[in-house]
DNA sequence: GTCTATAAGTAGATAGAC
DNA sequence: GTCTATCTACTTATAGAC
């Protein structure tokens, strides 16, 4: 609990933790109302009620994502320097929340309606620009000629899964091998990229 | 609800479907037990509370898919084609249950110490085959040197996280694009194969 | 084994004082 | 804005008849 902030946004800040790790079902009004240093009634009195808070926070949730790639998209670079930083740069906001993934993809599959909105709105300009640089490099033959979509999700696979089973895997993980565990995951960064950019490279 | 089977069955396969889609906290007695065409009491009789029946569940399909990885690895095969098994089987699997990523996911992070050892305890003889396999093919240059752990959870990545994402993209995607969808999860099963064998094999 | 009825506890939401 | 107290509804679980 941070004090010199807001109720409101130690309430968001409180709200995120807690639905992240444990979903709009699993949370509760009450762990999140510790969690910021109130009560719940507060709570309500700030977003009336569970779902809009939810909604509040997917959506914060959403943009944070969508806006750490679309900043990583000014510059003019061949198709494997955009690559390499879309992997970088997603990879870092994995590092920070490893609990991203499945909080998204569970939202999504428990409201697939209402969350689509959201999702596409914020994703479909950064995800149809990489779809259409994968086109158009084919095309040349800059790269092996995959379907575009199927590339698309070989490499969000590549980048988000082993994020979201790592939770999991660090909590089990025996003692002595704990240390590994963190420069694991750092060096996904360049493993990803070696394995998509050979997968890629054309043999020529 | 099958008539012809005994309860304790019918209660097996309601509470399947109904933790698989809604998982442990979202799931409802009531909604069991009405899928199962009984009523809650029944429920407590056979499995004495909702987490005892939870337990039940995930380990039942943890063990199938165990099960049906390991049934695939009676033959002697060269690494490729023990691979293609690996994609086509899971693959298969998956195609018939594509919540089932999501699932067992969740559960391990919710609570990882308790599911840990149901998992490990399948998974990991399965799992531990294929390691072996990479570090041995890498050894002597039948593929390309990749760190086995990395590698193997590249593949993990290219085959469950499509399907993990694949419920939502299905009830979001617009009426003329359906069609396409089915086929689409059906050719990933080549476009896997393609793609992680490129990445696979050596310049030489 | 299966049911109805109900107990016991929990969670989201509101009323109203300060 | 923030609190305490409370309401209402829901959910798991059990008691007890058949």
């Amino acid at each position: 609990m941070v004090k010199d902030s807001t109720t409101e946004e130690r309430i968001v800040e409180a709200a995120r933790r807690v639905f992240i790790q444990k979903g709009l079902s699993g949370a509760r009004m009450q762990e999140i109302a510790d969690e910021a240093g109130i009560n719940k009634a507060l709570l309500h009195y700030y977003f009336r009620n569970k779902e809009k808070l939810f909604d509040h926070i997917f959506e914060g949730v959403v943009k944070k994502i969508a806006e750490g790639l679309t900043l990583s998209f000014g510059k003019e670079m061949d198709i494997y320097g955009r690559l390499g930083t879309v992997v970088d740069v997603y990879c870092d906001i994995l590092l920070e929340n490893r609990y991203l993934p499945l909080f998204v993809l569970n939202a999504m599959n428990n409201d697939p309606l209402k969350f689509a909105g959201v999702l596409s709105e914020n994703m479909v300009p950064v995800y149809g620009n990489i779809l259409e640089d994968f086109r158009q490099s084919a095309e040349k033959g800059v790269i092996r000629d995959y379907d575009p979509v199927h590339l698309f999700l070989n490499m969000l696979g590549l980048i988000i899964f082993p994020f979201a089973m790592y939770p999991m895997i660090e909590k089990v993980a025996p003692e002595h091998i704990r240390p590994f565990l963190k420069n694991f995951l750092e060096s996904r960064k360049e493993e990803i990229k070696k394995f998509l950019f050979n997968a890629l490279t054309p043999l020529k």
